[in-house]
DNA sequence: CTATAATGTAAGTGAACATTAACTTACATA
DNA sequence: TATGTAAGTTAATGTTCACTTACATTATAG
Protein backbone atom coordinates (compact mmCIF):
# COMPACT_ATOMS: atom_id res chain seq x y z
CA UNK A 1 0.00 0.00 0.00
CA UNK A 2 1.70 3.31 -0.85
CA UNK A 3 1.59 4.83 2.52
CA UNK A 4 1.71 9.07 1.91
CA UNK A 5 3.31 10.88 4.58
CA UNK A 6 2.56 15.00 5.03
CA UNK A 7 4.15 17.30 7.08
CA UNK A 8 1.81 18.14 10.29
CA UNK A 9 0.98 21.33 9.35
CA UNK A 10 -0.76 20.20 6.24
CA UNK A 11 -2.27 17.52 8.21
CA UNK A 12 -3.39 20.51 10.87
CA UNK A 13 -4.85 22.53 7.96
CA UNK A 14 -6.57 19.73 6.35
CA UNK A 15 -8.42 18.37 9.86
CA UNK A 16 -9.53 21.84 10.35
CA UNK A 17 -11.11 22.08 7.25
CA UNK A 18 -13.22 19.31 7.06
CA UNK A 19 -14.45 19.81 10.99
CA UNK A 20 -15.72 23.41 9.41
CA UNK A 21 -17.45 21.08 6.76
CA UNK A 22 -18.07 18.30 9.20
CA UNK A 23 -19.80 20.94 11.59
CA UNK A 24 -21.71 22.61 8.84
CA UNK A 25 -23.60 19.74 7.70
CA UNK A 26 -24.01 17.08 10.91
CA UNK A 27 -24.00 20.08 13.50
CA UNK A 28 -21.21 19.98 16.20
CA UNK A 29 -23.04 17.00 17.69
CA UNK A 30 -21.75 14.89 14.28
CA UNK A 31 -18.49 16.52 14.99
CA UNK A 32 -16.64 13.48 15.86
CA UNK A 33 -13.00 11.91 15.55
CA UNK A 34 -14.18 8.91 13.72
CA UNK A 35 -15.74 11.55 10.72
CA UNK A 36 -13.05 13.58 10.42
CA UNK A 37 -10.33 11.03 10.29
CA UNK A 38 -12.62 9.46 7.40
CA UNK A 39 -12.70 12.75 5.32
CA UNK A 40 -8.99 13.74 5.26
CA UNK A 41 -8.21 9.89 4.84
CA UNK A 42 -6.40 8.97 7.47
CA UNK A 43 -7.16 6.86 10.61
CA UNK A 44 -8.76 8.45 13.77
CA UNK A 45 -5.49 7.58 15.73
CA UNK A 46 -3.68 9.75 13.80
CA UNK A 47 -5.35 12.78 14.53
CA UNK A 48 -3.63 11.97 17.56
CA UNK A 49 -0.04 13.01 16.28
CA UNK A 50 -1.46 16.62 14.98
CA UNK A 51 -3.62 17.51 17.51
CA UNK A 52 -3.67 17.16 21.25
CA UNK A 53 -7.11 15.95 21.51
CA UNK A 54 -10.68 17.12 19.80
CA UNK A 55 -10.99 20.08 22.00
CA UNK A 56 -7.43 21.21 20.60
CA UNK A 57 -9.35 21.24 17.28
CA UNK A 58 -11.91 23.34 18.64
CA UNK A 59 -9.71 25.64 19.48
CA UNK A 60 -8.06 25.57 16.26
CA UNK A 61 -11.29 26.06 14.52
CA UNK A 62 -11.96 29.51 16.22
CA UNK A 63 -8.57 30.64 15.32
CA UNK A 64 -8.83 29.78 12.01
CA UNK A 65 -12.43 31.84 11.58
CA UNK A 66 -10.72 34.80 13.74
CA UNK A 67 -7.73 34.83 11.45
CA UNK A 68 -10.23 34.99 8.58
CA UNK A 69 -12.58 37.55 9.71
CA UNK A 70 -9.44 39.40 10.60
CA UNK A 71 -8.08 39.20 7.49
CA UNK A 72 -10.76 40.21 5.69
CA UNK A 73 -11.56 43.14 7.99
CA UNK A 74 -8.28 44.82 7.98
CA UNK A 75 -8.08 44.75 4.36
CA UNK A 76 -11.35 46.30 3.84
CA UNK A 77 -10.28 48.81 6.05
CA UNK A 78 -7.12 49.52 4.95
CA UNK A 79 -9.08 50.23 1.55
CA UNK A 80 -9.55 53.93 0.24
CA UNK A 81 -13.00 54.11 0.87
CA UNK A 82 -15.44 56.13 2.42
CA UNK A 83 -17.15 54.90 5.69
CA UNK A 84 -20.53 53.55 4.16
CA UNK A 85 -18.57 52.20 1.82
CA UNK A 86 -16.44 49.87 3.83
CA UNK A 87 -19.52 49.18 6.09
CA UNK A 88 -21.16 47.64 3.02
CA UNK A 89 -17.95 45.62 1.88
CA UNK A 90 -17.64 44.18 5.16
CA UNK A 91 -21.36 43.41 5.82
CA UNK A 92 -21.23 41.51 2.55
CA UNK A 93 -17.61 39.68 2.95
CA UNK A 94 -18.72 38.51 6.78
CA UNK A 95 -22.42 36.99 4.44
CA UNK A 96 -20.51 34.88 2.14
CA UNK A 97 -18.47 33.82 4.48
CA UNK A 98 -20.69 32.61 6.39
CA UNK A 99 -22.50 31.28 3.28
CA UNK A 100 -19.92 29.34 2.24
CA UNK A 101 -19.16 27.95 5.80
CA UNK A 102 -22.11 26.66 7.35
CA UNK A 103 -20.11 25.48 10.66
CA UNK A 104 -19.48 28.59 11.57
CA UNK A 105 -22.24 29.81 13.04
CA UNK A 106 -22.44 26.62 14.01
CA UNK A 107 -18.90 26.37 16.48
CA UNK A 108 -20.07 30.21 17.23
CA UNK A 109 -23.24 29.41 18.86
CA UNK A 110 -22.28 25.56 20.14
CA UNK A 111 -22.48 24.52 23.79
CA UNK A 112 -18.77 24.04 23.33
CA UNK A 113 -17.75 27.32 22.80
CA UNK A 114 -19.61 28.76 25.63
CA UNK A 115 -18.91 26.61 28.28
CA UNK A 116 -15.10 26.22 27.82
CA UNK A 117 -13.36 29.20 29.35
CA UNK A 118 -10.62 29.48 26.74
CA UNK A 119 -13.24 29.07 23.68
CA UNK A 120 -15.45 31.90 25.00
CA UNK A 121 -12.88 33.80 25.94
CA UNK A 122 -11.17 33.85 22.27
CA UNK A 123 -15.01 34.79 20.66
CA UNK A 124 -15.55 37.52 23.38
CA UNK A 125 -12.78 38.87 22.22
CA UNK A 126 -13.42 38.46 18.65
CA UNK A 127 -16.56 39.93 18.74
CA UNK A 128 -15.18 43.17 20.76
CA UNK A 129 -12.40 43.75 18.19
CA UNK A 130 -15.01 43.13 15.42
CA UNK A 131 -17.23 45.81 17.19
CA UNK A 132 -14.47 48.25 17.74
CA UNK A 133 -13.77 48.45 14.77
CA UNK A 134 -17.16 49.22 13.09
CA UNK A 135 -17.39 51.78 15.94
CA UNK A 136 -14.28 53.05 14.48
CA UNK A 137 -15.40 53.42 10.94
CA UNK A 138 -18.94 54.95 12.05
CA UNK A 139 -17.10 57.54 14.04
CA UNK A 140 -14.85 58.35 11.76
CA UNK A 141 -18.30 58.58 9.25
CA UNK A 142 -19.33 60.84 11.71
CA UNK A 143 -16.79 63.14 11.96
CA UNK A 144 -16.61 63.66 8.28
CA UNK A 145 -20.27 64.62 7.81
CA UNK A 146 -21.56 61.02 5.98
CA UNK A 147 -23.14 59.41 8.78
CA UNK A 148 -25.62 60.76 11.14
CA UNK A 149 -24.04 62.18 14.17
CA UNK A 150 -27.14 61.36 15.85
CA UNK A 151 -26.72 57.83 15.84
CA UNK A 152 -24.92 55.90 18.97
CA UNK A 153 -21.65 54.37 17.30
CA UNK A 154 -21.28 51.03 19.51
CA UNK A 155 -25.37 51.04 19.30
CA UNK A 156 -25.18 51.00 15.82
CA UNK A 157 -22.44 48.99 15.46
CA UNK A 158 -24.08 45.92 17.85
CA UNK A 159 -26.69 46.15 15.03
CA UNK A 160 -24.92 45.85 12.46
CA UNK A 161 -23.64 42.52 14.01
CA UNK A 162 -27.24 41.63 15.01
CA UNK A 163 -28.35 42.09 11.10
CA UNK A 164 -25.52 39.30 10.45
CA UNK A 165 -27.41 37.08 13.23
CA UNK A 166 -30.83 37.14 12.35
CA UNK A 167 -30.19 36.80 8.76
CA UNK A 168 -28.06 33.75 9.36
CA UNK A 169 -30.16 32.00 11.82
CA UNK A 170 -33.54 32.53 9.29
CA UNK A 171 -31.58 31.09 6.79
CA UNK A 172 -30.56 28.44 8.79
CA UNK A 173 -34.24 27.75 9.99
CA UNK A 174 -35.45 28.07 6.09
CA UNK A 175 -33.05 24.75 5.85
CA UNK A 176 -30.94 26.92 3.66
CA UNK A 177 -34.17 27.79 1.02
CA UNK A 178 -33.71 31.40 1.80
CA UNK A 179 -31.38 33.31 -0.06
CA UNK A 180 -29.05 34.41 2.27
CA UNK A 181 -27.43 37.37 0.13
CA UNK A 182 -30.55 38.39 -0.75
CA UNK A 183 -32.30 38.69 2.54
CA UNK A 184 -28.95 40.00 4.30
CA UNK A 185 -28.84 42.53 0.86
CA UNK A 186 -32.46 43.87 1.89
CA UNK A 187 -31.03 44.23 5.46
CA UNK A 188 -28.79 46.22 4.76
CA UNK A 189 -30.44 48.56 2.85
CA UNK A 190 -32.54 49.83 5.46
CA UNK A 191 -29.51 49.80 7.50
CA UNK A 192 -28.27 52.34 5.20
CA UNK A 193 -30.67 54.66 4.51
CA UNK A 194 -30.69 54.98 8.82
CA UNK A 195 -26.63 56.10 9.10
CA UNK A 196 -26.43 58.06 5.76
CA UNK A 197 -27.33 61.81 6.75
CA UNK B 1 -39.70 4.34 50.95
CA UNK B 2 -42.40 6.41 50.32
CA UNK B 3 -43.57 6.01 46.55
CA UNK B 4 -44.65 8.87 44.95
CA UNK B 5 -46.78 8.82 41.75
CA UNK B 6 -47.53 11.86 39.59
CA UNK B 7 -49.94 12.85 37.08
CA UNK B 8 -47.77 12.31 33.26
CA UNK B 9 -48.82 15.75 32.78
CA UNK B 10 -46.93 17.16 36.12
CA UNK B 11 -44.24 15.06 35.67
CA UNK B 12 -44.04 16.53 32.01
CA UNK B 13 -43.61 19.45 33.18
CA UNK B 14 -41.49 18.74 35.33
CA UNK B 15 -39.16 17.64 33.05
CA UNK B 16 -39.21 20.44 30.54
CA UNK B 17 -38.16 22.64 33.28
CA UNK B 18 -35.42 20.26 34.08
CA UNK B 19 -34.34 19.40 30.90
CA UNK B 20 -34.40 23.77 30.21
CA UNK B 21 -32.28 24.43 33.52
CA UNK B 22 -29.92 21.83 32.55
CA UNK B 23 -29.37 23.32 29.02
CA UNK B 24 -28.87 26.63 30.68
CA UNK B 25 -26.33 25.78 32.65
CA UNK B 26 -24.41 22.50 30.58
CA UNK B 27 -25.47 23.24 27.34
CA UNK B 28 -27.24 20.76 24.90
CA UNK B 29 -24.25 18.45 25.45
CA UNK B 30 -24.92 18.09 29.31
CA UNK B 31 -28.05 17.56 28.67
CA UNK B 32 -28.72 13.49 28.96
CA UNK B 33 -31.48 11.84 30.32
CA UNK B 34 -29.72 10.71 33.75
CA UNK B 35 -29.15 14.23 34.68
CA UNK B 36 -32.77 15.47 33.46
CA UNK B 37 -33.95 12.35 35.80
CA UNK B 38 -31.60 13.12 38.91
CA UNK B 39 -33.08 16.60 38.84
CA UNK B 40 -36.86 15.70 38.99
CA UNK B 41 -35.55 13.41 41.15
CA UNK B 42 -37.30 10.24 39.59
CA UNK B 43 -35.42 6.94 37.56
CA UNK B 44 -33.96 7.20 33.75
CA UNK B 45 -36.29 4.76 33.04
CA UNK B 46 -39.34 6.70 34.64
CA UNK B 47 -39.05 9.73 31.70
CA UNK B 48 -39.62 6.66 29.40
CA UNK B 49 -42.81 7.00 31.03
CA UNK B 50 -44.18 10.16 30.04
CA UNK B 51 -41.89 10.79 26.71
CA UNK B 52 -41.24 8.57 23.86
CA UNK B 53 -37.78 9.75 23.79
CA UNK B 54 -35.12 12.37 23.90
CA UNK B 55 -36.43 13.94 21.07
CA UNK B 56 -39.80 14.15 21.91
CA UNK B 57 -38.47 15.99 25.27
CA UNK B 58 -36.79 18.88 22.94
CA UNK B 59 -39.78 18.97 20.81
CA UNK B 60 -41.61 19.89 24.30
CA UNK B 61 -39.09 22.59 24.95
CA UNK B 62 -39.41 24.37 21.94
CA UNK B 63 -43.60 23.81 22.05
CA UNK B 64 -43.17 25.48 25.39
CA UNK B 65 -40.43 28.38 24.45
CA UNK B 66 -43.13 28.42 21.80
CA UNK B 67 -46.02 28.94 24.18
CA UNK B 68 -44.59 31.03 26.94
CA UNK B 69 -43.61 33.50 23.85
CA UNK B 70 -46.70 33.66 21.94
CA UNK B 71 -48.71 34.60 25.42
CA UNK B 72 -46.27 37.15 26.15
CA UNK B 73 -46.18 38.33 22.95
CA UNK B 74 -50.24 38.69 22.30
CA UNK B 75 -50.62 39.63 25.95
CA UNK B 76 -48.54 42.84 25.13
CA UNK B 77 -50.19 43.13 21.51
CA UNK B 78 -53.30 43.52 22.85
CA UNK B 79 -52.86 46.16 25.60
CA UNK B 80 -54.31 49.54 24.48
CA UNK B 81 -50.73 51.31 24.38
CA UNK B 82 -49.39 53.35 21.23
CA UNK B 83 -46.79 50.65 18.41
CA UNK B 84 -43.80 52.43 19.62
CA UNK B 85 -44.62 51.79 23.46
CA UNK B 86 -46.08 47.95 22.30
CA UNK B 87 -42.13 47.75 20.69
CA UNK B 88 -40.65 48.24 24.22
CA UNK B 89 -42.49 45.97 26.11
CA UNK B 90 -42.18 43.16 23.60
CA UNK B 91 -38.60 43.91 23.73
CA UNK B 92 -38.17 43.89 27.52
CA UNK B 93 -39.97 40.87 27.79
CA UNK B 94 -38.08 39.23 25.55
CA UNK B 95 -34.93 39.79 27.36
CA UNK B 96 -35.84 39.09 30.45
CA UNK B 97 -36.96 35.88 29.53
CA UNK B 98 -34.06 35.04 27.99
CA UNK B 99 -31.86 36.18 30.62
CA UNK B 100 -34.40 34.22 33.15
CA UNK B 101 -33.59 30.89 31.25
CA UNK B 102 -30.41 30.75 29.49
CA UNK B 103 -31.09 27.56 28.38
CA UNK B 104 -33.58 28.88 25.77
CA UNK B 105 -30.82 30.25 23.24
CA UNK B 106 -29.01 27.39 23.08
CA UNK B 107 -32.25 25.24 22.76
CA UNK B 108 -32.71 27.82 19.67
CA UNK B 109 -29.18 27.80 18.09
CA UNK B 110 -28.50 24.01 18.85
CA UNK B 111 -27.77 21.53 16.13
CA UNK B 112 -30.57 19.67 17.04
CA UNK B 113 -32.85 22.17 16.63
CA UNK B 114 -31.44 22.81 13.07
CA UNK B 115 -30.85 19.34 12.05
CA UNK B 116 -33.96 17.72 13.20
CA UNK B 117 -36.80 18.55 10.59
CA UNK B 118 -39.59 19.04 12.31
CA UNK B 119 -37.62 21.02 15.00
CA UNK B 120 -36.45 23.47 12.74
CA UNK B 121 -39.99 23.94 11.09
CA UNK B 122 -41.00 24.52 14.47
CA UNK B 123 -38.59 27.19 14.96
CA UNK B 124 -38.90 28.86 11.24
CA UNK B 125 -42.86 29.01 11.91
CA UNK B 126 -41.95 30.88 15.18
CA UNK B 127 -39.49 32.95 14.34
CA UNK B 128 -41.72 33.77 10.95
CA UNK B 129 -44.92 34.60 12.79
CA UNK B 130 -42.70 36.55 15.83
CA UNK B 131 -41.51 39.14 12.76
CA UNK B 132 -44.91 39.29 11.37
CA UNK B 133 -46.42 40.70 14.26
CA UNK B 134 -43.46 42.95 14.71
CA UNK B 135 -44.07 44.02 11.21
CA UNK B 136 -47.70 44.48 11.99
CA UNK B 137 -47.29 47.03 15.05
CA UNK B 138 -44.53 48.62 13.12
CA UNK B 139 -47.03 49.29 9.91
CA UNK B 140 -49.73 50.29 12.30
CA UNK B 141 -47.41 52.92 13.85
CA UNK B 142 -46.55 54.28 10.28
CA UNK B 143 -49.96 54.56 9.56
CA UNK B 144 -51.12 56.41 12.56
CA UNK B 145 -47.67 58.75 12.12
CA UNK B 146 -45.45 57.99 15.19
CA UNK B 147 -43.10 55.72 13.25
CA UNK B 148 -41.37 56.92 10.56
CA UNK B 149 -42.49 55.73 7.21
CA UNK B 150 -39.35 55.51 5.49
CA UNK B 151 -38.66 52.55 7.34
CA UNK B 152 -39.01 49.21 5.73
CA UNK B 153 -41.03 47.78 8.16
CA UNK B 154 -39.99 44.04 7.37
CA UNK B 155 -36.24 44.69 7.53
CA UNK B 156 -36.67 47.00 10.48
CA UNK B 157 -38.99 43.99 12.32
CA UNK B 158 -35.96 42.06 11.46
CA UNK B 159 -33.12 44.29 13.04
CA UNK B 160 -35.22 44.25 16.32
CA UNK B 161 -34.78 40.71 16.39
CA UNK B 162 -30.88 40.90 15.66
CA UNK B 163 -30.87 43.36 18.36
CA UNK B 164 -31.93 40.64 21.03
CA UNK B 165 -29.53 38.43 19.54
CA UNK B 166 -26.33 40.05 19.46
CA UNK B 167 -27.22 41.41 23.36
CA UNK B 168 -27.90 37.67 23.90
CA UNK B 169 -24.57 36.56 22.42
CA UNK B 170 -22.57 39.07 23.76
CA UNK B 171 -23.88 38.36 27.08
CA UNK B 172 -23.35 34.80 26.75
CA UNK B 173 -19.97 35.22 25.90
CA UNK B 174 -18.76 37.36 28.74
CA UNK B 175 -20.15 34.45 31.16
CA UNK B 176 -23.10 36.72 32.22
CA UNK B 177 -20.70 39.14 33.67
CA UNK B 178 -22.15 42.36 31.40
CA UNK B 179 -25.93 43.55 32.02
CA UNK B 180 -28.16 41.71 29.60
CA UNK B 181 -31.04 44.35 30.61
CA UNK B 182 -28.71 47.45 30.56
CA UNK B 183 -26.75 46.55 27.44
CA UNK B 184 -30.04 45.79 25.59
CA UNK B 185 -31.35 49.02 26.74
CA UNK B 186 -28.88 51.04 24.84
CA UNK B 187 -29.66 49.26 21.79
CA UNK B 188 -33.26 49.77 22.30
CA UNK B 189 -32.80 53.52 23.08
CA UNK B 190 -31.10 53.66 19.49
CA UNK B 191 -33.10 51.80 17.71
CA UNK B 192 -36.92 53.86 19.08
CA UNK B 193 -34.34 57.09 17.69
CA UNK B 194 -34.51 55.41 14.34
CA UNK B 195 -38.19 54.35 14.11
CA UNK B 196 -39.89 57.00 15.74
CA UNK B 197 -40.59 60.05 13.43
C1' DC C 1 -62.85 -4.68 47.81
C1' DT C 2 -60.55 -5.65 43.92
C1' DA C 3 -58.97 -5.57 39.11
C1' DT C 4 -56.36 -3.03 36.28
C1' DA C 5 -54.15 0.80 34.38
C1' DA C 6 -50.75 4.10 35.41
C1' DT C 7 -46.58 5.13 37.49
C1' DG C 8 -42.54 3.60 39.48
C1' DT C 9 -37.74 1.14 39.95
C1' DA C 10 -33.19 -1.65 39.45
C1' DA C 11 -30.38 -3.58 36.48
C1' DG C 12 -29.22 -4.17 32.50
C1' DT C 13 -27.82 -3.69 26.85
C1' DG C 14 -25.46 -2.39 22.92
C1' DA C 15 -23.73 1.35 20.34
C1' DA C 16 -20.95 5.43 19.88
C1' DC C 17 -17.24 7.82 21.26
C1' DA C 18 -12.52 9.82 22.47
C1' DT C 19 -8.35 8.21 23.49
C1' DT C 20 -4.31 4.90 24.02
C1' DA C 21 -1.04 1.05 23.18
C1' DA C 22 1.88 -1.26 20.40
C1' DC C 23 3.84 -1.63 16.43
C1' DT C 24 5.25 -0.06 11.29
C1' DT C 25 6.72 2.75 7.43
C1' DA C 26 8.52 6.77 5.01
C1' DC C 27 11.88 10.06 4.65
C1' DA C 28 15.44 13.64 5.58
C1' DT C 29 20.06 13.93 6.43
C1' DA C 30 24.61 12.85 8.34
C1' DT D 1 23.23 3.84 2.93
C1' DA D 2 22.21 3.66 7.83
C1' DT D 3 19.48 5.74 11.33
C1' DG D 4 16.42 8.61 14.10
C1' DT D 5 12.12 10.49 14.06
C1' DA D 6 7.72 12.10 12.29
C1' DA D 7 3.76 10.21 10.50
C1' DG D 8 1.28 6.32 9.85
C1' DT D 9 -1.51 1.96 11.15
C1' DT D 10 -4.77 -1.66 13.65
C1' DA D 11 -6.91 -3.03 17.49
C1' DA D 12 -8.13 -2.34 21.70
C1' DT D 13 -10.08 0.32 26.16
C1' DG D 14 -13.03 2.46 29.32
C1' DT D 15 -16.75 5.51 29.57
C1' DT D 16 -21.02 7.62 28.60
C1' DC D 17 -25.21 7.47 26.73
C1' DA D 18 -30.14 6.56 25.26
C1' DC D 19 -33.10 3.21 25.76
C1' DT D 20 -35.24 -1.60 27.34
C1' DT D 21 -36.73 -5.43 30.21
C1' DA D 22 -38.86 -7.37 33.94
C1' DC D 23 -40.79 -6.70 37.91
C1' DA D 24 -43.19 -3.66 41.91
C1' DT D 25 -46.25 -0.31 43.82
C1' DT D 26 -49.99 2.96 43.86
C1' DA D 27 -54.28 5.05 42.45
C1' DT D 28 -58.73 4.63 41.15
C1' DA D 29 -63.06 3.15 38.81
C1' DG D 30 -66.61 -0.07 39.11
Amino acid sequence: MGLKKEKTETRRGQIVKAALEITGEEGIQGLTTLRIAKIVGISEANLYRHFENKDAILTAIIDHIDQSLSNNLTAVNEEPISPVVKLERVFNMHISMIQNNRGIPRIVFSSDTILKADLREKMFSLINRYLKILTDILKKGIRDGSINPDMNAEATAAMFIGMIQVSTIRWTFSNFQMSLSEESRKLWKAYKKIIVV
